[in-house]
DNA sequence: CTGGATCCCTTAAGATACTG
DNA sequence: CAGTATCTTAAGGGATCCAG
């Protein structure tokens, strides 16, 4: 049972660690569909390469669907599959921890610390 | 509102990562306390070296205490604090999540894929 | 027994330049 | 526009030895 548990909730974190997934499909999720550059402009920090690598795996995973249009000059589109929008209440559940997380943090560290963290 | 929802999303995802605190906190969440060598015996792949940061990394976040008895030889046990029970339904909701995943994962890909991922 | 300190290696991630 | 390819840097993790 050990591993059964702790390899499922290490399959989930797969798909969300990677310094750029989390804000990646959020933008994703907000705007239903988004093109390279879009994504590129929504979050600047963002090599290509990193940006490529990471829409790469979500689309693996099938999270992130890529509809390219055979144009020039190219256009790619991605979007969260259906099966994709099955992780929101997964990522629910993260965000509404992470606050809570955030205010314990605060409580028992003070505000600067967990600013610069 | 991207800030404060990503924010919070790696926030928890904090807690997760780092190759082995979910098993670890899965052991701890089972045998209510432990003590390291405990623990090391129950993830023998581990090194002290991880286990330990691991483990501080835990405590600094108040979802494992700590206990120390002074006597020798040293003797220190880990438990979950009750600010950390919290995290069950987040892990829960991993858990199941990734059950899935892997079942997806595997429909798509086949046994083999997923085994030697 | 429960660690700390050190060294080393591998992997993740960033910078930059180039291409169909 | 949407990437690849290559190189360099930073961080995570492992091995080993030492200590209260």
């Amino acid at each position: 049972m050990t591993e059964e548990c702790n390899g499922s909730v290490e399959t989930a974190l797969d798909i969300l660690v990677g310094k750029w997934k989390p804000i990646i499909l959020f933008h994703i999720f907000q705007h239903e569909t988004l093109r390279f550059s879009e994504l590129q402009r929504l979050v600047p920090e963002i090599t290509k390469k990193m940006l490529t690598s990471q829409l790469r795996e979500l689309e693996y995973h099938d999270i992130v669907h890529r509809k390219v249009y055979a144009q020039i000059p190219p256009k790619v589109e991605y979007s969260i599959t259906e099966y994709g929008k099955g992780i929101t209440p997964m990522l629910e559940s993260l965000n509404s921890w992470g606050n809570l997380h955030l205010a314990h943090l605060r409580e028992l560290y003070g505000e600067e610390a967990v600013k610069n963290k």
